[in-house]
Parts: structure tokens; C-alpha cells; sequence
DNA sequence: TCACGTCACTTATCCGGTTCAGTAAGTTCT
DNA sequence: AGAACTTACTGAACCGGATAAGTGACGTGA
């Protein structure tokens, strides 16, 4: 089956292919009526323009790209990719921009990868994420000039777009929460300590505790994994002065504690309170359901799609930073039992 | 920072661009020595083709699309998908092959994005999921004659490539396992009803429990939301006759059961036994830990893949079925209790 | 020695859009 | 009425590769 071009077209309103790209894309050149006319033929015979030939003349490739570094195994059960990349459709189909994914193992591969979308203008722009300390990611998309927003700062970008969410004012909830629930000893289970949101969490996590005269604020470094969630659980658990309360830094792990706890025979939230980041359905379907910082991600995805066609358009775009998450209490949290 | 392109090493190379072309592709035409040269020289300037004036010249965009059709909340929680996208990647990232996603709404949705993608020539072709009877979008495919593997039968897809697991065989097995712990009323809370893997397993599950003497195999539908999971579960755990084990088909449905038969005050497996299918980390990490039927989905994807690329290459490509999930046993089931 | 074939290229065309530089009408101003 | 604009187009170049057709140099066999 031959698909149809605007040679076709052209043909068909009896006008030349120039007549016709005007009329498609709302350029001036062409009368009100012819250019009705030429859009109901495109209409008609189901015309859409080729992306290739599109992408050749006018440089857009009507496309985004988005690089997944984590192992499949950590992928396929974090449910914050899949919420980011909703959000983003939720913008790019709107100006039917499609979306590029490719899944890798190291920064160092982003970037060649980067490099290979740029040099065979694949992609537009590109969605960063996990942004850590001195980046490589970063020198490499400023070179290239290849527009991107970057995701999980704020950091240092040069002058690549960044979003982020407000991780300290989170966590201070979250803590001051727990304190006033009655809880001493609070501990967190983090993330990749490498990530700069990380360091975010676990800076503003230390302050808080100091300021509000907690002095055992520890926070025990993890990889997002059930299996580590766990094993940093059990470690927290296992000491002579075990937390009351424990903060973990994505719903995963979160679960994963919480079946610790009851496997050592502590009642949740009885002996320890629970507080996951991260509000994906996971946290309502486990018993008890769990507390959970929660925000919504797929309107962050949005945003981020937002700034970045904005930025691919050529407008300017200044950093932000989207929303608090707040705090959602469930049955994981309780004052601490009298020992 | 301009990109270069095969006229920029024909300059350097001194020779024509037709000369690059062929020897950057490998065709007969140059020398060895050129070649050696040309790609020399492409290397050191870092030169990657113009998908777009590839895309156009050569009629292979390199690109394979995927359309999900779901929520974004099913989404972001059901392993199942990004474990089959990290398998294509497998498969697609070694023949440079981008993945070109889009989030749906619809089934006729879907349809449409095939036809733009189609038209827009930004695939070469599509991975499809979850099948139903009479799917609307196998007439569309064969129509377009655009290259697809379906996964998820079988079914009637006309020449469109299948994959599709033994569902049959691994519930079969599970059935047989719990009736050999002691088990007389196993029930099911089954996936969306209109998928064609749903019936084949309704299907089965039925048969066996049938061939084995037991009369009352109940499957609930749902829809692999955890709420509806959980819903589905209460509704078994009210009847007078109570099921002692349920099989779930999806994993996330499982750990809501498990959830809500706790907050019952029942206990697992004691009172009631829990299969999940699909095994993802999220059974592990649950307490206890459920019992699983596992398949390597990472696997299943990469099949699909080189299926899918045989397909655009032209070659002939036959149906295929995946082998058969099997059971792993974890602390989930147990003989029932006496009652 | 000359016709012929092969090799190693070059030249030109094509893919399907976008866009710039014309151009022939019609309109407006003086 | 004629110059100056505007409108509504047309024609052609261009994007960056792939590829068919053409070309000159060289080797080879009769």
C-alpha cells in the first residue's frame, strides 16, 4: 500500500507541493479556501507527513529521548519510571511528539548514547534523570547543545533546564510528623547515595533531626531494592537501641521493611512506624497500608515534558521546582509503644 | 556544533559521497584501503548517519514502536511491561534500533497511533500486547502491512507473528501442586476478562480442576489493579465455603490478597495458600514471601524482539510459544489447616 | 593488439518534505 | 494611468543519505 505524499495532494487540488506544505502547516501564502480544500483532500486519502522527510528539511525530529539506568530487575518493580513516563505522554501526544526510550547500563553509556541520538538527530531533547555529583552527563548534552531538562536536582547544569521537587521540606515533614507522634530514634533507609537527590534528603533529613535535638539521625545507604531495603531493616533493627521509626526512601523498600518487622515479630506500627516516599499503590495494598510521602509524579513528568519543548522551541526556560510532597498517614504509623 | 555528515568525509577522504556510502555500509564498490580510510576518518569525527535522510532515502526508519494501554496507575505498579521493554532494549540497543513508546487511552487509540506512525514512516514496526477476541487492531495491522509481533495469544491475527506463553501448562501445574498439599477449593482472581491469555487460562484453570474432581473452581475477574485484587479476595474469604488457596494472575493482585487475608485475621498459608503469577521481586519481598509462577519476562521480550526484526528484514518468522512458567515454591502455601 | 571484463570509483537521481526566490494577477495610491 | 504593493501562488533548491548508471584505468585472453 503506497502512502500518500503531498506530491499527491498537490496533484489532486490541482496546486503545486509548495501550495500544499503552506496550507498543512498553516503557513501564509495560501487562501482561506485553498487551503480548506487542500486540507480536506489530506483529510480524506489519510495523509501524514513523512517524519523522515519532515525531519530532514525542517531539523525537528518530532521526538524525545529518555535513557532507563537502572538494572531490569530494579526497573521493572519501581514504579517511578513508568508514573514519569506517563506524565510525559501526557504533553508529548498532545503535540504529537513521540518518545524515545533506550535502557542502559552506565552513565558513561548515556552518553554515547546521547552522542548517537544528536549525531543522527533522532531526538529533539532529552529527559535526564538521576542526576548526580559532577555528572558526566551534563559537559556531554552542553556540548552537543542538545536541549534537555534535567530531573532530581538541583544541581550543577550549566545552562540545561532543571526541575526537582522540594525533598527537604518533605522530609521535615515527614520528621516532625514522627516527633510529634512521640518518636526519639528515627532512622531512614536511602537511596543511591550517589544521587543528588540523595544528598538532598540526607542533608535536610540531618538537619531536622539536629535542630529538633535527635542526635541518632542515621541513615543507612541502599540501591532502591527490596532484598537491600531489607537487609538495611534488619541491620537497623538488630541494634540495642532500635529505631521506633524508620524513613525509607522509596515504596519498595518501604514493603520490604515492613515484612522485616513482622518477620522479627514486631508490629507495625506498634513497635516501629513506617513512612514510605513515594505513594504508588503499593503502599495502600500491604498490611498495615503505609504512610507515605506522596506526590503526584505523573504531573511532574508533565511538567518536566512541558519545559522540555519549550526548551526545544527555542523559549526560554527558567529551573523550578515543583510541589512538596505531602504527607499521606496510614495504619504504618502510630506513637511509639511505651518500652 | 555542526554535524558532519558523509560529505564532510568525502571532503577529508577526497573522494565522493557515494564512495563514504559504500563503504560505511559495507558494499562492494571501494577498495579496502578506501574503506579503511573512510571509516578512519568517520570514526575520528565523531560521524553517526542522519536517521532522518536514512529513514528517507532507504525506507527503514530503525525504529520499533509499543503502545500501552493502560491507566497510568496500573502502570506504574505492574512490573510486567517494563520487564518486557528492558528485553526488547536487550535485542534493539545491539542493532542500534530505537523503541518509540506511547501511552494510550484505548484499543481504538492504538489503531490510530499505527496509522500515524505508519504514515509517518517512524517505525519499521510494532510490538502489540495484551490481545483480545476480535482484536480491532489486527485487521489494521494487516492492512497497513506494517510488521508486528503479537504477544499474548494465541489467536487469530491473520500473517501478523505470534508469541505467546504456556499459560495452560503453568496453571495446570500450579492446580496440580496445591491439590497434592491437600487443597479441595482453590479459586482464581483472574486478569481482565476480554484478554485472550485471561480465557486461556480461565480456560485451563477450569479444565484441570475439572479433570482432578474439584467442582467449585471459582475465577473472579479483576482487572490486575491491587484494589480490585484485594476486593475480589474479600468477596472469596465472606463465602460460607471458603476457598484454602487462591491463584492470582498477576503479581501485584497477590499482594493485595495477602494484605487483605491478614486483615481478616487469617493466616497465610495456614488458613489460606497464595499463588501469584508473574514472578517479580515484589512476591520476595512480602511476608511471607509467595509462591510464584515464574518466567524470565526480560526473555520473553528479547524473543519478541529478534522476532520482530526477522519480520522487518523480510525473513519468514513462525508463531512461537515461550516455554512454560513454573512454579516456585516459597512460604505462601502449605497444606491446609484442618477445619 | 584489441575487444572485453572487472575494479574503483564518480555522477546524478531519488526519497518527501520545507522554504526561498520568483511571478503573474489584482488592488491601492497619487 | 502608471508606479508601488499585496496576494496567491509556482518552481527550484535543499536537507543527507542510498543507489543505479556511467566512466576511466587496468588486467586479461584470443
Amino acid at each position: 500500500m503506497k502512502r500518500p505524499t503531498i506530491a499527491d495532494i498537490a496533484r489532486r487540488a490541482g496546486v503545486s507541493k509548495g501550495a500544499v506544505s503552506y496550507a498543512l502547516n498553516g503557513q501564509p501564502g495560501v487562501s482561506e479556501a485553498t487551503r480548506q480544500r487542500i486540507v480536506a483532500i489530506a483529510q480524506e486519502i489519510g495523509f501524514n507527513p513523512n517524519s523522515a522527510a519532515r525531519a530532514l528539511s525542517g531539523a525537528r525530529a518530532r521526538a524525545v529521548g529518555l535513557t532507563l539506568c537502572r538494572p531490569a530487575r530494579i526497573l521493572s518493580i519501581e514504579p517511578f519510571f513508568m508514573g514519569l513516563i506517563s506524565g510525559f505522554e501526557q504533553e508529548l501526544a498532545a503535540r504529537s511528539y513521540a518518545l524515545t526510550l533506550q535502557v542502559v547500563a552506565t552513565p558513561q553509556n548515556e552518553t554515547e548514547v546521547y552522542r548517537r541520538w544528536w549525531g543522527e538527530r533522532r531526538v529533539d531533547g532529552v529527559f535526564v534523570t538521576d542526576l548526580r555529583e559532577h555528572d558526566i552527563r551534563i559537559p556531554v548534552l552542553n556540548e552537543l547543545q542538545l536541549p534537555a531538562v534535567v530531573i532530581g536536582g538541583p544541581g550543577d547544569t550549566g545552562n540545561l533546564t532543571q526541575l526537582w521537587s522540594d525533598d527537604a521540606g518533605a522530609i521535615t515533614e515527614a520528621v516532625r510528623y514522627l516527633m510529634a507522634l512521640g518518636h526519639r530514634r528515627i532512622a531512614r533507609v536511602g537511596g543511591l547515595p550517589d544521587l543528588l537527590h540523595t544528598r538532598v534528603r540526607t542533608k535536610a533529613f540531618t538537619e531536622v533531626c539536629a535542630s529538633l535535638g535527635l542526635n541518632e539521625a542515621v541513615t543507612v545507604p541502599s540501591d532502591y531494592t527490596g532484598e537491600e531495603g531489607g537487609r538495611a531493616t534488619r541491620r537497623l533493627l538488630i541494634e540495642a537501641e532500635r529505631p521506633t521509626a524508620i524513613i525509607y526512601d522509596n515504596d519498595v523498600m518501604a514493603v520490604a521493611g515492613l515484612s522485616v518487622a513482622q518477620e522479627m515479630g514486631l508490629s507495625v506500627p506498634g513497635d516501629l512506624s513506617i513512612v514510605a516516599w513515594d505513594d504508588s499503590p503499593l503502599c495502600s495494598l500491604v498490611h498495615p497500608p503505609l504512610t507515605a510521602l506522596s506526590r503526584d509524579i505523573a504531573a511532574y513528568g508533565a511538567h518536566a515534558a512541558r519545559q522540555l519543548l519549550a526548551a526545544i522551541a527555542g523559549e526560554p526556560v527558567k529551573d523550578e521546582e515543583e510541589g512538596t510532597a505531602h504527607l499521606t498517614p496510614r495504619g504504618s504509623t502510630a506513637p511509639p509503644r511505651e518500652s
